[in-house]
This record gives structure tokens, sequence and C-alpha cells, in this order.
DNA sequence: ATGAAAGCGCTAACAA
DNA sequence: TTGTTAGCGCTTTCAT
């Protein structure tokens, strides 16, 4: 069964150039003549044809691959972002290799080394800690990177990340519109660029509403965890009542917290407001009125696709940050309303 | 900045061979000198080597990339899935390619052929339908390939999946255990095997414990979706009062009844078992009573990626079935017990 | 213990 | 409009 374009030449007698013009598709371009076209199309058709990826890589230098860095894949928000970003890559003829690095940096370096290594054309890391992976490559190499969801300060490749700020506004204004006294911001990773936007957010709108003691009302943990909203809320329930409102840094700190709550005061007070990032169907399991901030993982997916298809087509463009709007959603509540979304 | 073995071998003044065999470490095996070693060992150190997988594909005509085919990314049952081969291939030295396919037959086909056409040395695939990829092949193609969570009856590839009938059986056991009479299973996409196999084990269950007319308390919807658990739920409710207990194919089903619920009579009774397949934290958000049936999926892909690699070593293995036990989860409830997993 | 050379299948530059 | 050719960087076989 035939299958490279040599063996289609000598079975057509035709060279491996006019095979390989028509194969790609560029027979009108070459004005290949017709007849010759319709004879080795049959022979396609027939027999069928692929092109062998490696062989044109190496002819190519480039691999029509991209790589895709993240921590944690089982993390529902990564899980999307990768679901778009393949979905992108499917309609560009390219495929996606994605590693995870378990927030370690150490892996991180590996796993961006291997892709390297497999020849990737370019990168999309959500980096755990200031990237800078120069060190990592050949001298001269110079791999297309872009950043996504995570924006360290002086990073030196372009990101798209989501405006964390603007949600932690607006996530912490909403909260305190129900009038319930504001007890708490549990956070995770407080060190993470997200997460200290969404603290910034956060301070923001105390301020502006007034709170005076919002600097005591951050309880901080170094992980993000269900297990780190337990601590948080246990620490928050040593120091008195069951709070009437709080808002944490994820979900799985706000699964954490209810969990200690439970185990604390036998039950989840149905008048506490919550308020937390990452919004999913199950908050409306909660008869609390709950708000959540939503990520739009589709457009971060394909802004950062459209910023590294720009770096890899050579142009070059300077390290600029791209943000994404969260969205405001109101989840739980006796009875649900239809999720109402109100853009930020 | 020395790249290719030729080059290192002419800046050392060796040839490419003994380079070559010293950069993959069979220097002893082939006896090179130690002073050779040292001296290329040096170099290599010095300015990075890293091998070309295009050009060793090509020769070898192996790619050490395996592709993963699922139905949904953004399903965290598959992402857990994904990551877990992922961290596998890793430890092998292999990368993994993932495609998604969106239930849909023809994305898959597409998927498939694409995988392939990239040389993937082996493919594990959810498949949505009865899977037969011959035809996507050149013909005397043989590419390795194992099924995963969902084994069709007629296929003729190698599947691991979980043990959905005897999940059914426990799950549906420690619902009706209760003793609050057992009102519904909703099932969303029933005629995928996996749901197939939940009905039978719920059937069982059922019939062991005397409910006469459990064939009407299944209640079908062909997605599996949200959408599909409130369709659902909003059937029940009009043939009479919010149900005691009820089991759910999924979560997503789950997610939609309840939501249906809080619609109808406000709230979620809280006096309301209910079971579901899918395990989450947040089923801890609920007051009620819940079990869950959690499936493994480090072990599924444990065992995916050892059947896999048995195949790539090319012995002949005729296919066969593994089967992986979920754990039964208890959710809820007013206050939170330690998540207690009884194995199956 | 080390080297030379062929060839994997493709592309691109040039030739006819 | 079609054909010829030279490599891309690696592995392998055979020579030394």
């Amino acid at each position: 069964m035939p299958k490279t374009v040599a063996e289609i030449a000598r079975e057509t007698g035709f060279s491996a150039t006019t095979v390989r013009l028509i194969a790609n598709g560029q027979a009108g371009k070459y004005r290949i003549s017709e007849a010759t076209a319709k004879i080795v199309e049959e022979q396609i058709r027939r027999y069928g044809f692929v092109v062998n990826h490696a062989a044109r890589s190496l002819k190519l230098k480039r691999t029509d691959t991209i790589g895709l860095v993240v921590p944690e894949l089982s993390n529902a928000f990564f899980a999307r972002l990768m679901s778009g970003l393949e979905e992108l890559c499917r309609g560009s003829g390219l495929v996606l290799l994605t590693s995870s690095t378990n927030e370690n940096p150490d892996l991180e370096d590996r796993a961006i080394r291997s892709l390297w290594a497999r020849g990737v054309d370019g990168l999309i890391v959500a980096p755990c800690r200031t990237p800078d992976y120069g060190r990592l490559f050949a001298k001269n190499a110079k791999m297309p990177i872009v950043a996504v969801d995570r924006a360290y300060p002086d990073s030196r490749y372009p990101s798209v990340v989501s405006d964390n700020v603007e949600a932690g506004l607006t996530l912490t204004r909403a909260v305190l519109a129900t009038g319930a006294p504001l007890t708490a911001f549990f956070c995770g990773q407080p060190e993470l660029p997200t997460i200290a936007g969404r603290i910034r957010g956060f301070a923001a709108a105390c301020q502006e509403a007034g709170v005076a003691d919002w600097k005591e009302l951050i309880l901080r943990t170094a992980e993000n965890s269900v297990g780190a909203g337990r601590t948080l809320m246990g620490q928050l329930l040593e120091r008195g009542r069951p709070p009437a409102s709080f808002v944490c840094s994820s979900l799985m700190v706000l699964e954490g917290a209810t969990q200690r709550l439970k185990e604390r005061i036998g039950r989840i007070p149905p008048e506490t407001v919550m308020g937390t990032f990452d919004d999913q169907e199950s908050l409306d399991f909660l008869p609390n009125r709950v708000f959540s901030a939503r990520q739009n993982e589709r457009e971060l997916a394909s802004l950062a696709f459209a910023q590294l298809k720009e770096l890899l087509s050579g142009r070059i463009s300077p390290p600029e940050q791209t943000i994404v709007s969260f969205q405001l959603v109101r989840r739980g509540g006796a009875r649900c309303e239809p999720a109402a979304g109100a853009g930020l």
C-alpha cells in the first residue's frame, strides 16, 4: 500500500515533486495540469496518503506542535483552559502537548525542557513562580512563550490573565451589599499573582465601604486546598461566632471552610453569605446566598493562542499583558434564579 | 553552540558514532575508552546536547508518543484520567497527545486519524460508540489501542473500565438501607456501556430488596447534562410529590435535579436521600444524606497504561477486560463525617 | 575501540 | 509544466 510520496510517484510515473504539490493542494498554484492532478488524486484516494510528520519536521525544523504547561490538570480551571486550547489547535492543524507540574518549580523546568527537546514550536505556561526559562534552552534558542493565568510582576513573557483585582472588587461588593457583616477573606496561596490581585480587589471594596479592619479579615495559608479552608475556618471559629459572611479565594477553600463549619456547629447556617472565586454548578446545592466569580477560560485560551501565533509568526511583539474579565454569578439561595451573570 | 552529534563529533575530533554511544550512555557497553568518554562528556556538559526527536523518529519509525482520546476534557473524570496518564508517560519518557471528541463519532475518527498521522505509537481511547478503527488507518497498519472507561460489548480492543454494575448495586443498596422509599433513578445517556452497567446494578439491588416497580423508577434522557437532570426531575414532580430518595447516573444530572427541586418547591428537602455517580467535595454542601460512587482514575490510568505497554512490547495479548472497583463515599449530612470510603 | 556511509521521507532550490 | 537533487540528524551495519 503506497504511503510515501516516492511510492505514489513511482506508481503513477510522475515525480515526487509533482505528487507532493498535488497532495498538498498546491496543484493550482504551480499549474500542474488537470490530467496529472486527476491521476495522482485518484491514486491517493484509493491508497491513502499521510505525510510523515517526523520527516517533515526534520526538514522544516518545525513540528506544528505546541506545549501547554499547567500546575494541575485535574483542576477544573486548567482542564477547561486546556480543552479550549486543544480545540483551537485542532482548528489550526496543530497538536497540543500538555504537562503538569504539581506547582513544583523543578517539575516545571523539567516539563519545559522536555517539551523543548520534543521540538514544540511554542509554549503556553501557567508558571508556578516568576518565569525565566532562558537557561533551560540552548544558548541561542528562542522559544516563543506566553504566560497564562499568572502574570508575575517582572516576567519577560507576554501574558493573558483574568482581571483578578476587578473580580475581587466586584465579588466583595456583592457580598457587602447584602448587608451581612463581612467576617473574613480566606486565602490559599496568597503569594500567587492571581490571589494577590484578588486580595487587592477585596481591600479596595472594603475601603470603599468603610470597613476599617479589613486587614484583620484576611486569613492566609500557604496551600490552596480543601484542608487549607478547614484550617482557616477553624482559626476563625476559635475567635468567635460563626461568620455572617465570608469570601474564599477558591472553591477548594470554600469546600474546606464549610466542612469545618459543619463539624463545629453541626450545619452550614443558611443565612451566611458566601463569596468565592471559581464557579461551579454545585454551589446551587447551598441554600445560602452565594456569589461566585467565574473566569472565562475560552477567552483566556483564545487570547493566549492568538498571542502565541503572533510570536510564532515572527512578528516581534513586546511583552504585553492581556486582561480578561470575570463574570459574577449568583448561586445558591432558597430557590434558583436563572444564573444571573453580570459582566464586569 | 553544538547541538547535533555531528557538531560535537567535529569539535572533539571523534566520530559521530563514538559521540552517540557516549551520549546515549552506552559507552561501557561498547567499551569506549575512559579518556574518550571524558572528553566527549565534558563537551556535552558544557554545550548541551538534545537528541532531535524528529530525526530519531524518522529513523526508528517510532515517536515515543501516545495518544489519548476522550469525549470531554473538561469533565473532571477524564481530566483526572489524563492527569494520571500524563504522569505515567513522563515516568517512561513518553509524551501524551490528548484530543477530545465532544461525544461526536466523526470528531473521534478525525482525532484518531490525526493522532495516527502524527505517528503516535499507541492509543488510549474512551470511545463514544462501538470502536472499530481499522478503516481509519492504512491497510496493514496495526495500531496498539486500549479502550478505557467504556467497554462496548463487541469491541475488539482490550479495555479497562470501572465496575459499574457493582457500583450501581452498592450505591442503590446504601440508599435503600436508609429506609427512605426509593423514587427514581435519573439516567443520562443510558445507551453508554457505563450507564447500562449502572442500571443493571440498580435493578439488581431493587430486586434483592423486593422493589417491585423498579422498571418504572428509571427515567431516561439522551443527554448527560445539567439540563437533563432538570428535565427528569421535572417529569417526576409532575407525577406527584417530591422524592424521598433518588439516584442519579452522574453528578451533572444530580445538579440539574436539585436545581429543579428548588425551582418547584423552593428548596431541597433536607430529608431527601440521594445517590450519585461521580464524587466531589461539594456534595458536602448538601445537608442531605448523600452517597456517591467514586471511580479510581489513577488505577484506571495505570492499568490502561500497563495494558498499552504490553501491546507496544509486541507480545500479543488477547482482547481482555480489566475491571476496577469503585469506592462508596458518604457525603453531605448535618455534620461531616470523615469521608468514610468503603471499598467494594 | 573507533569510523564511514547509507538511508528514513520530506521539502525547496534549481534545472529542464 | 514537470523532474532532479541535496540535505535535515539520527541509527545501524559493516569496516577498520
